[in-house]
DNA sequence: AGCACGCCGACT
DNA sequence: GTCGGCGTGCTC
């Protein structure tokens, strides 16, 4: 008798463990590993996914050969040996469409279920075609005539830049003609398409208000849209699908080594890890290129994963130049339907490049040959939802489950990677050091603000040295970045009379103050509260004075600042309250390249994204607020920003110049960026890192307890606190903290505690994680566990 | 998640 | 006497 092992499609943690059904006669062939499966549960139809098959006659064969079930862990799919009775079991009703997922992925979801201490169920839900579970759902009330439909574009609409337009491109004088300096959305299509042509609904995903600036182009004969097919095409053998890009001359040395690196681990066929660790315009995307297209001669697919922020037209247009309509982009502002098409090329062989965000690592690809991880060291490759994954280590997973190879890039590589090149055998490490091009590098200057202080007296935002070189600056017609390190350290008012910071009633934080709105908001729940002006103005709420005044330093008061210097000067601000309109961000960064002696004030936000030229000049207002921030990797993500912001200075042929301005010029971050020393730094945090017992030293677990009950969650998170401690007695190099209050004692009315584990690196917290939870009792109460955690707020 | 079962208060 | 409140427990 055939069985099957099914994972429900329902998310609870009750009905994580998979469930045993019998394959009925007349479904028995049709039923795989990845089959969406509808199933009678609990006296009413659910959807399942099969994720191992059993043969009873067989049993022990097949539990060794079932996916992950050879691991003896609770998350393995149930084997007949389960105190299931034969007798209790129920047969599949149907099985919907084919396999969406193969044993490989089954393998990965057992392995992330376990590791990260997920529900088995949310894991699998990362593997379904986007969206269709959903409608299965639906269509379940129904009955299950109106199943699946497979996605039904039959064609795609494309644009290509005409004949004429490509001369224009080539005497790019002419075309500034045609198209105003200011139409700013034109310009960054023919960018876009100057490398190739691209299909217009990604465009639209990428670039707002894209469809409307390609009639506009049309209408002026600069681009063409052409029908091209999609879905169910058996020939691709149009214009649109050959690769069109010129590959740059010579490869660097650099790049040659690292191809080589990647060459020789992909012959092992072992699931190997490659670091590149290469400075910004050292040409990793063409190493990726190029290796992808070793990849795909082999005939294996290829997965790239990029942040989400550089996921550009230019970025899509340059593997589109490369590789044509073998490429599949997953994008998080495409519509659902634009998504289930992109699944399906995939899942059809259609698409064998794959380019996206995180969740790109889990397409339907055939044959995967290597995973490509841009910008390794980025926060957001962790899943801050359950499942909380750490994408690296996931593709590492996948990589050895299939034996791809894992390629990490970055020129700020995380510790993590860097130490595993240094600790384990199948990780490498290839640097890339030198630019292709002739650009120099800055002169990085520290300006100590406490000797600033005591000369210039007052409190200001500027030392005399960054306000000089702002001014002459200016004065040259040249460009200028000022940095505001705001993270962490806001706007927010003060009582003069009784020292009380107003806090939102709902959360434990303080409230900041929005220049431009006149607003107090929480940044926690997003609440906001007018302040108000003259006989209606908030009075403090401890005291009822009427005299609340704005602390720290923001954006408008730098930029009255330099008013006070610089009347003249055009002033780009961008912040949270400046570029809360959707494409406002791109639309200052493009007033400010066209503006000459312009200067750009702004936070986090203006080291990321769109490149510009022309800058000559970058000054850092406070650089040490983000290393105060009680978390291990502050001093990581502060070297990273201000080489990053320093590196927007001097392209082109001018020199640049940089101004940090700090109160802690001792610190490595701040002394080691200066004198441009990465691995300098590297070091002293590595040392650091160990000393106090942090990854990649340790692996940390953190368990966060939520509930509007605050007594219960105080109750619930000691119980954990003591089950781990009890674990723990006995292995001197396991560690509980905790438990306390969150960082973010309270959010949205409800009350958060949590206890962390510190354990050694090869530890396996989320199976501990797991264990202990089903003994604890959760009512009233919300549970997070967070394995390898990377915010712990 | 859903749904049945079960044991206590205010209604036709 | 019964309708219904939602606490508890179970589902291959």
């Amino acid at each position: 008798m055939e069985l099957a092992s099914v994972v429900l499609d329902i998310s609870t943690r009750s009905l994580e463990t998979p469930f045993t059904y019998l394959i009925p006669e007349k479904l028995i062939g049709q039923v795989d590993v990845g089959s969406l499966v509808v199933i009678p549960f609990s006296n009413r139809l659910s959807l399942g996914y099969v994720v191992a098959l059993q043969n009873d006659a067989a049993s022990s064969d097949a539990a060794a050969q079932g996916a992950a079930s050879s691991q003896n862990n609770t998350s393995s799919p149930a084997t007949p040996s389960d105190d299931v009775s034969l007798s209790k079991l129920k047969e599949i009703k149907e099985v919907v469409g084919s396999p969406v997922f193969d044993e490989a992925h089954a393998k990965l979801g057992f392995w992330m279920a376990k590791t990260y201490a997920a529900p088995l169920n949310s894991v699998f839900r990362l593997f379904l075609p986007p969206g269709q579970t959903q409608k299965i759902a639906e269509a379940k009330k129904g009955g299950f005539e109106e199943v699946v439909k497979e996605a039904t574009a039959k064609h795609v609409e494309w644009v290509a830049l005409t004949d004429s337009a490509k001369g224009f491109s080539e005497e790019g004088k002419a075309k500034q003609k045609v198209v105003k300096k200011n139409a700013y959305r034109q310009q960054e299509i023919l960018e876009a398409l100057a490398s190739g042509p691209q299909k217009v609904s990604e465009l639209a995903a990428l670039i707002p208000g894209a469809r409307s600036a390609i009639t506009a182009l049309e209408k002026k004969g600069l681009l063409e849209k052409i029908k091209g097919e999609a879905l169910g095409a058996t020939e691709t053998e149009t214009r649109l699908s050959s690769a069109t890009a010129e590959r740059p001359a010579a490869l660097t040395k650099g790049q040659v080594t690292a191809l080589a690196t990647i060459e020789k681990a992909t012959a092992q066929n072992a699931g190997e890890v490659v670091l590149i660790k290469g400075i910004t315009g050292s040409g990793k995307s063409e190493v990726y290129l190029e290796a992808i297209e070793k990849i795909r001669a082999a005939g294996k697919s290829a997965i790239v994963l990029v942040p989400e922020i550089s996921l550009t037209a230019q970025t899509v247009g340059r593997f589109r130049s490369r590789f044509g309509d073998d490429i599949a982009v997953f994008h998080s502002r495409l519509t659902p339907t634009e998504k289930l098409v992109q699944w399906t090329r995939i899942k059809q062989g259609k698409a064998h490049v794959v380019i996206g965000a995180r969740s790109a690592l889990f397409a339907p690809v055939q044959n995967l040959g290597l995973i490509v991880i841009d910008e390794e060291h980025e926060t957001s490759y962790k899943q801050d939802q359950a499942p909380r994954y750490v994408s690296r280590d996931v593709a590492k997973k996948l990589a050895e489950i299939t034996g791809a190879t894992l390629v990490l890039g970055s020129a700020t590589p995380s510790m993590e990677a860097l130490y595993n090149t240094e600790t384990k055998p199948d990780w490498t490490l290839a640097v890339m050091k030198e630019r292709p091009g002739k650009a120099l590098l800055p002169a990085i200057e520290i300006v100590n603000m406490r000797k600033a202080l005591k000369k210039q007296g007052a409190t200001q935002a500027f030392s005399n040295e960054l306000k000089q070189a702002l001014i002459e600056t200016h004065k040259k017609g040249e460009k200028s970045v000022l940095l505001l390190n705001r993270r962490g350290f806001a706007l927010f008012l003060m009582c003069e009379e009784c020292g009380c910071v107003p806090e939102c009633p709902h959360c434990s934080t303080s409230l900041t103050y929005h220049e431009r709105t006149h607003e107090l908001a929480c940044h926690t729940c997003g609440r906001t509260w007018s302040l108000g002006y003259g006989e209606n103005a908030l009075k403090c709420p401890a005291c009822g004075s009427a005299y609340l005044s704005a602390l720290g330093v923001g954006t408008q008061r730098v930029e009255d600042e330099i008013s006070l210097f610089l009347p003249d000067a055009p002033v780009f601000r961008m912040d949270a309250d400046t570029t809360k309109k959707r494409g406002a961000h791109e639309e200052i960064l493009e007033a400010f390249d066209v503006t000459d002696g312009a200067i750009l004030l702004g936070t986090q936000m203006i080291a990321k994204g769109l490149d510009f030229s022309d800058v000559t000049l970058v000054g850092v207002i406070n650089a040490d607020t983000t290393l105060k921030l009680p978390d291990f990797r502050a001093p990581e993500k502060t070297f990273n920003l201000l080489e990053q912001v320093s590196g927007r200075a001097g392209r082109g042929d001018k020199p640049g110049r940089v101004f940090i301005q700090t109160y802690w010029a001792a610190h490595p971050a701040i002394k080691e960026v200066a004198k441009k020393d990465r691995t300098k730094f590297e070091e002293a945090e590595v040392a650091a890192r160990k000393e106090s017992f942090y990854p990649p030293f340790s692996r940390l677990g953190n368990v966060t307890v939520v509930s509007s009950n605050r007594r219960r969650a105080e109750e619930v998170v000691h119980q954990f606190a003591a089950a781990l401690t009890q674990e723990v007695v006995e292995k001197p190099s396991w560690h509980v903290l905790g438990p306390s209050p969150c960082i973010k004692a309270k959010v949205k009315d409800r009350y958060r505690f949590h206890v962390l584990l510190k354990a050694p690196p090869e530890a396996e917290i989320g199976a501990l994680f797991s264990k202990i939870l089903k003994r604890v009792d959760t009512r009233g109460v919300s549970v997070q566990l967070d394995v390898d955690a990377y915010n712990m707020f």
